[in-house]
DNA sequence: AAATAAAAATACATATGTGTCAGTTTCTGC
DNA sequence: GCAGAAACTGACACATATGTATTTTTATTT
């Protein structure tokens, strides 16, 4: 495939991304992809097969950048508790965000392709994050910042509540307060509440 | 409407819940239930104009069901742990199942129907919930069995812990184990682990 | 600038689902 | 047991999405 081809599927993965945004996952056609991106039916095909296809492709852009930003915005002397209020503040930005985020195609995405369970990108990000958030929780055990006797635990823990906060944000609606008081828990339980 | 005629209503919603149960909501089509029930197209439309009608009587049966479940079961000199270990026990078992639940359905109706948010019966269900469960800690802190300041913070804090289960693992997969550990953590929480 | 190759657009054939309606069967009261 | 009502059926017309095949446009090479 030639560089003026890459580019443009790019191009089209790029465009895809906010349609899937506005509009889920299972309701996008590749109709709809077309007309985004404006262009023919028959050229869309020649880059990708079908709307799974395409979503897999916005999944890989998302799981990259999502990496960039966590390793970006660390200041050189931040404590534990820098980072992790830090963490936990994207977190409720993006559970408060509604219609501009693919937490909802992301779901549809995984319920049409009925669960590999092991080894898809769901999973590969929250073992990750968790992953993040124990290393944190140490370091700040290690400081004395936190107290914890069960970092991986705890950690997993945390990241399921910001599951549950992102599912009900999706389907019965949230409030920042609501959010905020849950954030305040999560740092109770590691002694850093302040 | 006649008594058969609710008789068959009801025999169409019990059958269709099946289908949900195997097929989620958005596969599943009018003619999928047509053949489950074993009747024609044009029957099933003289009951519902569409799979979103159909699924919102089950939704009203599923949470006619739990109610009787959890007032059903429940030993005249039960403790708050008691009762409370028998809730979790209930929710294990249904983060636990996969194929044989609602839970992908339900999320997937509400993404369907690009969210009311307010006055849903998931919202319903949530609050309900977990107000049961924060009447139970309440009861609990009275006869000394638990340790807790705020009810109802607490109570909403294990409904976003329990969502959180329930969608990772229609989504990435779940343990038993984690489960427990998990369950532990809710009763570590309220100076109740044993 | 003509020949060739690559990319893109249009039209087509197929498939699947929806909702309706004319005709048929089954039920009900007399 | 028969007339009228109610329940039910299968076929039809319509709509939408898919994937492909043919044609047209654009780019590249000599």
């Amino acid at each position: 495939m030639g560089d003026k081809s890459v580019q443009k599927k790019r191009y089209i993965v790029e465009t895809a991304r906010k349609v899937f945004m506005e509009k889920g996952f299972k309701k996008v056609t590749m109709k709809d992809i077309v007309e985004a991106c404006d262009i023919s039916r028959g050229g869309l095909y020649l880059y990708f097969e079908n709307t799974s296809q395409i979503f897999a492709e916005v999944l890989k852009l998302e799981t990259e950048e999502a990496d960039d930003v966590f390793s970006g915005s660390i200041a050189e002397d931040a404590t534990a508790v820098d980072i992790l209020l830090l963490f936990l503040k994207e977190q409720k930005k993006e559970i408060l965000r509604r219609k501009d985020t693919l937490t909802q195609a992301i779901y549809e995405y995984y319920f049409e392709h009925n669960l590999p369970k092991r080894d898809n990108i769901l999973k590969k990000q929250f073992d990750s994050a968790a992953k993040v958030i124990e290393k944190l929780i140490e370091t700040g055990v290690d400081n004395g910042e936190f107290i914890c006797d069960d970092c991986a635990g705890t950690a997993r823990n945390i990241m399921f509540v910001l599951e549950g906060l992102k599912i009900s944000a999706q389907t019965t609606g949230i409030t920042s307060d609501v959010v905020d008081q849950e954030l305040m828990y999560i740092l109770r339980g590691i002694g850093a509440d302040d």
